[in-house]
DNA sequence: CTACATGCAAAGAATTTGCAAATCA
DNA sequence: TGATTTGCAAATTCTTTGCATGTAG
């Protein structure tokens, strides 16, 4: 719960070892800007390349780097976690396309200030606030699931 | 996916039975406003309630009456889903405590016209958005769950 | 009576953990 | 070498399904 900045746990100052597996998870992230969960990516993993790669590891690595802040979370619709390369600093929200996962970042100004007024009004604490938005995309509107996902 | 009034799975159409279990669920999600997980209900009937349910009358007698609008589900930081009973009509926003399930509804405005218009720019359909807050309330602060639940 | 409701056990799906084997530094 | 990392299998947690039995109307 507190936070301990620089204590042994805290996330960037563990010293993180750099291997094939770990590069590979980040070599398939790169390779699209969508959010995709740790199964597909794990799919990806096994089928492009030719280490055998765990689920485990998969999962295992992809916390590790959104615990680095290298990559951003987001819950579909049915609770399971996505993940993509983060490009800005910085906490933002997405619309994001249900069936492919493509991302349309923006910043709702206005719902942050109005959640922070309420926060403070009514007293609560540690207040995160969860703005997604779900959609079909154009693309998958005509031709869904037309590339990798 | 279509919406078909007045066919077989319609949502206010499909008649009910008048059972005790039915009835059970929905005088112990009267007794409070805040968000309970099925999880939390059923600990509830169990224990509060002479009669013997079983987790999956629980689950599906939540899912019916959210089907049938009386009452209304939110997903928890970890992905669990939330109920009680709708008091207002329409879709509202909630800043819940991640302790109590204490809820405060909010509207907000601003975010809807802005997720409106990003969708229609970047050409979206089947647009949903999700706004959550998640907190501590006041009362939880200085003596985590005090009561019911 | 008969369709709908219920309970239990099992199935599912996403994610985590235990632990021995592999490997980076 | 020596601490991390990895993989597999098993465990967890929430939720749904299959199916035989119970019950409202």
């Amino acid at each position: 719960m507190s936070a301990e900045p620089g204590g042994p746990e805290s996330a960037s100052t563990k010293r993180r070892r750099n291997t094939a597996k770990q590069r590979a998870v980040l070599e398939v992230l790169g390779t699209s800007e969508r959010f995709r969960s740790a199964q597909q990516l794990f799919v990806v993993l096994r089928s492009q390349r030719p280490m055998r790669i765990g689920l485990t590891s998969v999962y295992r690595i992809l916390r590790t780097l959104a615990d680095d802040q290298i990559a951003e979370t987001q819950r579909a619709e049915d609770g399971e976690t996505l993940y993509r390369l983060r490009t800005e600093p910085g906490h933002r929200h997405y619309l994001i396309c249900r069936l492919c996962g493509r991302a349309v970042g923006f910043i709702p100004t206005a719902i942050e200030e109005q959640t922070t007024g309420l926060s403070a009004q009514h007293g609560f604490s540690d207040v995160t606030h969860y703005v997604d938005v779900y959609g079909i995309c154009p693309q998958c509107l005509r031709a869904p699931v037309t590339d990798d996902r």
